[in-house]
DNA sequence: AATGAATGAGCATTCATTCAT
DNA sequence: TATGAATGAATGCTCATTCAT
């Protein structure tokens, strides 16, 4: 018994350990050629196995930029969640999200890359790259605003769905920046920037 | 004299006319089927040519994608200085901006697929987009929130470059999500939407 | 219009005289390697042209060995037809068949072992080899043997099919052993050989 | 002693099972989707076992291949010996021969597949084919065909192994139609069709 | 300028075989 | 013996680009 569970347990985190390491292999091939210009052997090599067996984990090159974008998307939600879960201010939520998503992702420039660009490289991936977390993403902000138009904190002339993608977008844009700006400067500050005019407005009062 | 005058201008016309049905065909194409889907040859049918033809006028597929780019950002940076030279205001200034930014790609979603999906689709490309018409582009924004700031009607506690940044992250968000929700709702009207949040915050007052 | 269709002629002449060099290539190929040992790199190297220009004229590799065995067989039945025409006995047309059989196929060895062998391999190949031109190969014996009945000339106690079938086998072992025993011997002579037994029975009258 | 005896029978029981079912598997594998498109885990599949277990038991696809085509071979040879001894008519010993072939590859539709079909998609295969058991069976005709004219039975004007092959051809013939036509009529019967003619001739008397 | 036939480098994927366990 | 994960050689086909006409 014992040996049983020990012996599957092994074998998954071996098989675990592979996968992830094609994964993270992956990261670093897209991020640094472009997921067209990546060939699978690239890849292989990157994760010190035979081109073949990266079949063995993935149906095919596509499925690799697929399981980068969920594995990482999960992630991302989920400690989203967790770190969201016990503030009840919408405020201090707002603060939190724009200082996790720039956090997360210059902590993994290549992910960062395949985030930023490879993944937007084609409507096909688009389309499902939308359907999928990104969804999600956009609406635990879009509740967050919600919750904070109920309580009067946020005014209530607006949809809180395109005050999502306002807040999104200009987060977007700021890892987008960053990146092609070569990482000259922190990201993570620029949170505060962003919500500076997010919530206060351009405007002198 | 007036024959070579005139054949030149005809040939030159000529010219013009066969490399604009190129990149015409090029947005058509590279929207329905992104960049590394498409082929030379569908650009040449759907331009009504033959394949050699294009590498007449262009010496790589990559440089019809760069001069689909560069005519329509120059386009739309002329007729942005146009439209923004007779206006004083700043906030109309940003208005302008805004609208025009949502209309003209509302107007062409071919080439809105191209600038808001294909374009993104490897980091060198970004490079080169940054490096070229998009920097102008964000500096007319930049300028324009130098001068509300100079004026008294922008606050001051912000880096110009940040808030145009910010601004165009907030607009092309806008772009990406119609395009990618099928165009089910006119475009130019969340113009309105993000000025609302960018100028004024938020926050209730 | 001369120049038209002189054209137009040229350019078939041309076409066809490629086409037809790879059809002999992949005979030749195909023969020395058999289909699935053969590349289609040996073929276009045979042929004397880029890996790239088979596709030009071949959508695939099996389209060649299909083409190959199209024509052979169109060749060989048209040929057959045109010598049967002015025979009125059935006698002779058998013999006429039974010749023409062995001297085609042992005047072009390549051919004949891409007949008696490749073009074995698959049921797959062999259920449209046998749908195809076979069938119609078999017909002409079949209806021959019926005209031999009717006649009088040839017993009326078996299916003509049957007898189309059993000349038929006769005559393909006699080419595949020919083939397999490295021609050392002539194969049209064993035509006559066939037609005794088969005419005259094995049995002492 | 008793065990170890014991032990080896059963070892060796146990082995030939194995092979035994690997050879069965091939058979239906190679039968249903022919031997290049066969892979070799199909065949472990359909056995019951892993993959790398085919190789303790054979060199290589091709030898499993090999191995279906000796061991029915020498059973089909076997067997005929033993049906054949008893008799002594060259006649009999004839429709002996013929009524076994074909009941033979019909009670096994697999096999007859393996044997028309797939052992004939290359020179290399047949020419081993040729090379091994075939040339006994083809004997075995011959020298039946010998004694009917040294009996005074079978006309002398031909060499017995001209007769063999034209013999073996019709039948091959009767069998792979019969496969081809998806069996939709009983194959013994052929025998005595095939007989008629070898026998007795076509031609009226 | 225009053509389009020809080129040939390039690549994702498969699968027979091996070997550590 | 048995396993099945890992290997890596092998190849049909595509398509950007060239060039003779």
């Amino acid at each position: 018994m014992a040996r049983n569970s020990k012996g599957t347990a092994a074998v998954k985190t071996v098989v675990a350990d592979k996968r992830e390491a094609i994964l993270r292999a992956g990261v670093r091939v897209f991020a640094a050629k472009g997921f067209f210009n990546s060939k699978v052997a690239d890849i292989a090599r990157e994760a010190g196995i035979a081109d073949g067996t990266v079949y063995l984990y993935f149906k095919s090159k596509d499925e690799i930029l697929h399981s980068i974008f969920d594995r990482a998307m999960a992630n991302f939600i989920d400690e989203g969640r967790r770190e969201l879960e016990p503030i009840t201010d919408p405020i201090e939520k707002l603060k939190t999200i724009a200082r996790l998503h720039l956090e997360r992702l210059s902590a993994d420039r290549d992910l960062a890359v395949v985030f930023q660009i490879e993944l937007r490289g084609s409507t096909k991936f688009m389309q499902e790259f939308s359907a999928a977390g990104f969804a999600e993403y956009l609406d635990i902000i879009k509740r967050t605003i919600e919750q904070g138009q109920k309580a009067g904190a946020f005014r209530k002339d607006m949809k809180p769905v395109v005050c999502a993608k306002i807040l999104y977008g200009a987060l977007d844009e700021m890892v987008t920046n960053w990146i092609l700006s070569a990482n000259k400067y922190p990201l993570p500050p620029m949170a505060d920037e962003v919500l500076k005019i997010y919530l206060g407005g351009l405007l002198v009062k």
